[in-house]
Parts: C-alpha cells; sequence; structure tokens
DNA sequence: TCTGGGGTCCTAGGACCC
DNA sequence: TCTGGGGTCCTAGGACCC
C-alpha cells in the first residue's frame, strides 16, 4: 500500500527557541541577525551549535569553531544553550504533532516522522501538512519545515529543501526530477569520507548513485552501505515509522579539556569526574553495565580505546573507576598531551542481582552509601536537565525559582533573602545549561530558593563595569574557584573512601 | 585561535574451534 | 606435523547522525 509519511524538522532549532526566550524578556529576536547558539566565546575549543539564516549567509556552520565564525563575522550574536527550555519546546512541539497521527517517531530533540496514512480522512497531504506547520508556528512561536514523501528516507529528504517554514513533497514519481540532480553529499548517511570516495570515482550527483552496481559500490564504500545508499538514492525505503522508543544501548561521557592533560594525577581526577557523571546517569535510569570503554584523544586527534567486560553488571561508580584505570595504560604513556578523554558503558541490563553479592563483598557498603549521597545531591542541584530524570526529587519541586535578567539583579535577591533571613546562606553555582544560579539553603544545607538568570554564564561583562558589576565578576571568579576546590576535595576524599574500603 | 557531546552501526582482523 | 578453510565471537577504529 503507498504510505503518506511526513517529517517534521524544527528550522533551527536551539536558536529559534533561545530567540523565543529572548524577546519574551523583551529582548530582539536574534533570528533576525547573523546569531549563533554557542559556549562562551573565551574558550578557543567552543564551537557553533546552531546558527541563524543570516549567520549562514556568512559562511558560518555548525559545528564550526566559534573563533572562526567571529572571524567571518564579528558582529555575530552569541548566546549559551539552554537545555532545559529547549526540552520545553521540544516536548511543546512533539505534541502538537501527535495530534494529527498517534503513529510517530521522535527522531531527535527537533525532528519527529509522522505515519499519516489512514489518518488523512481524505484531505489533501499538502493542505494538512500546511495545516500542521502553520498550528506549530501560531501556537508556538517557531518555524518548521514538513517533508511530505511515500517514505521516511523521502519525507526526510523533502524537509530539508529550502528553509524555513516550508512544505515539501517528495513522492517516488518525483525522485527522478528532484532528487537524482542533487549532489551526492545531500543523501542521508552520505558524509564527507563517503562522498570523497564517491567522487573519486566519479559518482557526483544522487542520479549517478542510483545507477551505479551494488557491486562495484560495495567495494568502494562496503557491503552494507552499498545497499543502503543504493536504495536510498533510488527513493527505496521500507523503515516503519518506530512508534516505540527503544531503550539506550549505551551510555557515554566526554570531556574536553581546558588545557591538554599530561600526568598521571590529572587523568585519574578526569577518569574519576567520567566515573561519577556516567554512573549517576545509569543509575538515575535504572540500568547496569557489563562492559566498560575508555578512550583518549590526543592533541592531534588520533583516537585511542580500549574496552573491557566486568565481572558483573554494575552501577557503582568505583568499580567503573577501577576498570577505567587498568585500561588506561594501554592507550596512554602518561605523557602524550590529551585534550579529550570519555568512558562508554555498554552491555546494559536491568537486572539487579548485583545486589545478591553485596554481603560478599564488604567495600560494596562503602561505595554504595558514596553513590546514594552523590545521587541526593546531583538531585538537589538539578545537575543535568537533559538526563531524563525517573524520579525528580521532592525538594526539587518544592523550591520557588525566581528569575532575573541579569546576574547583578540575581545577586542582590539573594543578598536581600539572607538580609531578612539570617539563618540562610547563599552560594553562586552555576548549572550546567549556562543558566547563573544563586541557591538559598537553610542550617541544614537544604535549598530554599534559587535566583536565576537565564542562559547568562557567557555573558560575563568585560571593560569598564560598575561597582555592582564588578562584584558580580568577582562572585563568577569566586565561583569557578570554589568548584575547582571542590572537585579536588571530592577526589581525594573518594580516594581515602577507596583506600580505607580495600583497606590498603 | 581550529575543531563539543551524545549516540548508532559497520568493518576488518585476530583468536579459537572444527 | 603441516596446511587450508569455514564459522563464530570479540574488539579497535571509523563513519555517520543530530
Amino acid at each position: 500500500m503507498d504510505r503518506v509519511i511526513f517529517h517534521i524538522d524544527v528550522n533551527s532549532a536551539f536558536l529559534s527557541w533561545s530567540a523565543l526566550k529572548i524577546i519574551a524578556s523583551g529582548g530582539a529576536d536574534i533570528r533576525e541577525v547573523p546569531s549563533v547558539v554557542s559556549g562562551d566565546p573565551e574558550d578557543r575549543r567552543s564551537i557553533i551549535t546552531a546558527k541563524s539564516i543570516p549567520a549562514k549567509k556568512f559562511g558560518i556552520n555548525t559545528a564550526d569553531p566559534l573563533s572562526s565564525a567571529l572571524r567571518k563575522c564579528p558582529s555575530l550574536v552569541v548566546v549559551p544553550p539552554d537545555f532545559e527550555w529547549y526540552s520545553e519546546c521540544s516536548r511543546k512541539f512533539i505534541a502538537i504533532c501527535r495530534e494529527y497521527s498517534p503513529v510517530l517517531q521522535q527522531f531527535s530533540i527537533d525532528e519527529c516522522f509522522l505515519d499519516m496514512t489512514g489518518f488523512l480522512g481524505g484531505a489533501d497531504p499538502v493542505q494538512v501538512a500546511t495545516r500542521l506547520k502553520d498550528d506549530i508556528h501560531s501556537k508556538l512561536g517557531f518555524t518548521v519545515n514538513v517533508g511530505v514523501g511515500s517514505n521516511k528516507l523521502l519525507a526526510k529528504m523533502a524537509s530539508d529543501f529550502t528553509k524555513p517554514d516550508k512544505v515539501h513533497t517528495l513522492w517516488s514519481r518525483e525522485v527522478e526530477s528532484k532528487m537524482w540532480p542533487l549532489p551526492v553529499r545531500d543523501l542521508l548517511y552520505v558524509g564527507k569520507k563517503t562522498e570523497e570516495k564517491l567522487v573519486h570515482y566519479g559518482i557526483s550527483t544522487i542520479g549517478h548513485l542510483a545507477k551505479v552496481n551494488p557491486g562495484t559500490l560495495g567495494s568502494i564504500i562496503g557491503h552494507k552501505a552499498s545497499l543502503t545508499l543504493h536504495d536510498y538514492a533510488n527513493g527505496v525505503d521500507d523503515s516503519p515509522v518506530e512508534v516505540l522508543t527503544q531503550e539506550a544501548k549505551s551510555y557515554s561521557v566526554e570531556r574536553t579539556f581546558k588545557n591538554d592533560v599530561t600526568d598521571y594525577k590529572a587523568m585519574d581526577r578526569a577518569l574519576f569526574n567520567l566515573s561519577c557523571t556516567v554512573a549517576h546517569r545509569i543509575r538515575v535510569d535504572g540500568v547496569r553495565a557489563l562492559s566498560v570503554s575508555l578512550f583518549v584523544k590526543a592533541k592531534d586527534f588520533s583516537v585511542k580505546s580500549r574496552q573491557c567486560q566486568m565481572e558483573r553488571p554494575t552501577d557503582t561508580t568505583a568499580i567503573i573507576l577501577r576498570y577505567a584505570r587498568t585500561l588506561l595504560p594501554d592507550i596512554w604513556d602518561g605523557s602524550t598531551p590529551i585534550r579529550q578523554a570519555g568512558i562508554t558503558l555498554g552491555k546494559l541490563s536491568h537486572d539487579d542481582f548485583d545486589q545478591l553479592f553485596l554481603f560478599e563483598d564488604p567495600q560494596m557498603e562503602y561505595y554504595r552509601k558514596w553513590d546514594e549521597e552523590y545521587d541526593r545531591k546531583a538531585m538537589a542541584e538539578g545537575a543535568d536537565p537533559r538526563s531524563k530524570m525517573r524520579k525528580k526529587s521532592r525538594q526539587e519541586d518544592d523550591v520557588p525559582v525566581t528569575e532575573h535578567p541579569s546576574g547583578e539583579s540575581a545577586l542582590k535577591a539573594a543578598k536581600e533573602a539572607v538580609k531578612k533571613n539570617p539563618d540562610l546562606t547563599f552560594e553562586r553555582k552555576p548549572l550546567q545549561d549556562g543558566t547563573d544560579c544563586f541557591i538559598l539553603q537553610d542550617h541544614s544545607g537544604k535549598i530554599v530558593g534559587r535566583h536565576v538568570v537565564p542562559g547568562s554564564v557567557a555573558k560575563v561583562p568585560k571593560g569598564n563595569l560598575s561597582p555592582e558589576e564588578e562584584e558580580y565578576r568577582r562572585s563568577i571568579d569566586d565561583a569557578v574557584k570554589k568548584a575547582s576546590e571542590k572537585s579536588a576535595r571530592r577526589y581525594e576524599q573518594f580516594m581515602e573512601l577507596m583506600k580505607k574500603a580495600t583497606g590498603k
């Protein structure tokens, strides 16, 4: 049977979503000027996460280093990402799409497929797609492209035609006229390397690719890829719109260091931090991992990795760290400058027979308590908005949050609260999404309030500062220093704990 | 002043067994 | 003891996506 598939793609998603928030607080529409979502402009390692259409006209592309983008366009407006807000926008976007068909597959935070077959009620697919597009725009304030096609591949290709705020069709019968003239690179799963290989053999358009013998193609790009790409180039894709989200097969955490790591102590601290983060995430999701993989990326971008299987599935930080440490000597000589390191957990399961061994291994008691404490603190601080929080801490739900347009006013509000109630203390604690935050705690350390400046950490005032700004600036330096001291302290505490637990 | 972070899947080669 | 080949499993590295 002929299917009708929609692919809905938010135009410059992160940028549009940030724009809405900025407009709501009285700012200008950054979609209309050259602008990007990126990290701290002072950090040479920041890259472009999203760009506006005017920014694209300066030759700025996603994943470019921010420094090179600023060279192309010195007046570029740079805003930090706000993942919590993006998740909220995404949820609303998906909810509207779901009103059009229950057969929905969320493909990423800003894309989904709808199987409209049987849900059109005789209506013209393009009219329905246009209504969906306009519906999202009027209710949520941002634009999308809708691709309409005979299968997922064609719908996705169609949504990528001209942007923004457009509906395009790519039916099977239109493949030859609309898709074959395009360069091979435009085909899904043809990246830089595959493009190079294909062009080397004179295959430069999707039409060329469609006519190449799959056997010949296999010797150029590999067996599996040749079958897929040959089908794709001919507009063939039988894959269904998957309604059920499948569980993650692996969890990974990677960090690029501010300065390349060249000594064991610093590397061991990094392994500890990575282990803490990734182990916390699997505990939140209630899974355990059997395999651990460690990778390091050197200054020259060469990557080395090693993996191993643990004795049994675990979600314990100390165990994961122990295995990660055994992998390290195989991939690092202890002196080569390392720019990035990461840990991936795989072979995941839900069974927790690990508990049975608790009593045989007295160390586990220490480790389990430490992890519980870590999880409790992480939840209270609302650490990572991107993690799918299975259970939210009750405390967090009750804490009032006050938003401020600037850091100075947030600092002032926090100070006044302490003045009114001397039982309270406040501390500056930026959230991971770039939102600045002053938290208020009572004498027991319980968080009772938050004064936040959404997405403000990158906007550190420089140059001639007023006294208020000076103080704010100092509070930032302070918080950075405190955070790094805290991380060092936590590492030392954990090392003590391991010594105690292992009796060494 | 180059180049983030979180995933999935595939390939090629080695180990091991028959 | 040598040689070849097929099948399976494991893993390091690479390509791609958003």
